[in-house]
DNA sequence: CGCCATTAGGAATATTTATGCAATATGAAA
DNA sequence: TTTCATATTGCATAAATATTCCTAATGGCG
């Protein structure tokens, strides 16, 4: 049963795990993870969080992830600054700060997910994000303050 | 009416060229073009072209192709700092400057090909770029003049 | 030519997804 | 707490898309 946001982010990791080709699949999935949903919420879920069907390559529709990146990146900033999380949500490893950047490293395959979040969230002086797989990179405005913007992050990235 | 590869053909042109929300409407626009088919007979070339319906900024989903480099369309806005469009038509988005990078903005799609037409035009001052789905990371070389490199990629950006 | 296999496509229908409405839950403000 | 606003969800149904079934048209090939 648990919360609208747990099934949310459940939703996203069975959709990255397997082969999901429509909404009754889905909803078979996650019943046998505890959430007992219509299909009517599903359709919300899913346009909430903008995920679509594509063909891979034998055609089949299947249930995709929004804003995959195409490039894979390697960060490798200092850390003074930054959080390391006791009960990690989305797979998060590390944050670090980097000249007007932070670079977030995450568990592979979940850099997008996060990315997704924290754009949804539209956190004051972030200008932009851009995920690879396990790394997430994120543009600052000029003259943000560091601390100012971990302390809007950190809810994002640990709390539920 | 012609045949069918060519009315494949148009399928594409029309999607990459507009926004198509659903079949009726493709249908309407197929008719204007002198092709007289069902919403049958275009369920069926969808899915042999492999198109499918994603999610824009906005969550309103419409078709696209399945290789997100061909989406080529044309920018339109520009402004006074940075560059933004106040009412996006086209692929582009936004663009912000912050110390020593530009962060442009685009459609879901879009950046990649964005990027790959900026790499080619070699703006001087333009260190590299990096793209994801939606957002396109423009490293300048230091001491670069804003004002210089702007109007060097306002026709890029908007000849697209 | 006649015969068969293949392809294309319409009409009707099935399947899948989205939504209007109403009920309940949650949260904020007084 | 009470009240008002907003969010969440199910149910029923609408809308959108896929498919089944059938007919025609086409192209070998003997």
């Amino acid at each position: 049963m648990k919360n609208k946001n747990s099934r949310l982010e459940t939703i996203r990791l069975i959709i990255s795990e397997q082969d999901i080709k429509n909404q009754e699949q889905l909803l078979q999935v996650l019943n046998s993870r505890g959430f007992s949903v219509t299909q009517a919420t599903l359709s919300r879920d899913l346009k909430k969080m903008k995920i679509s069907k594509v063909a891979n390559t034998y055609g089949d529709y299947l249930y995709v992830l929004p804003n995959h990146a195409l490039l894979q990146k390697k960060a490798n900033g200092l850390a003074s600054e930054g959080i390391s999380a006791s009960q990690p949500r989305y797979g998060f490893v590390s944050l670090n700060f980097s000249g007007n950047m932070i670079v977030i490293k995450t568990k592979p395959g979940y850099a997008s997910s996060l990315a997704y979040d924290i754009d949804n969230h539209n956190v004051p002086g972030v200008l932009g994000t851009i995920a690879g797989d396990d790394t997430l990179l994120m543009v600052l405005a000029e003259g943000s303050n560091r601390q100012e913007i971990k302390r809007l992050l950190e809810p994002i990235i640990i709390s539920l």
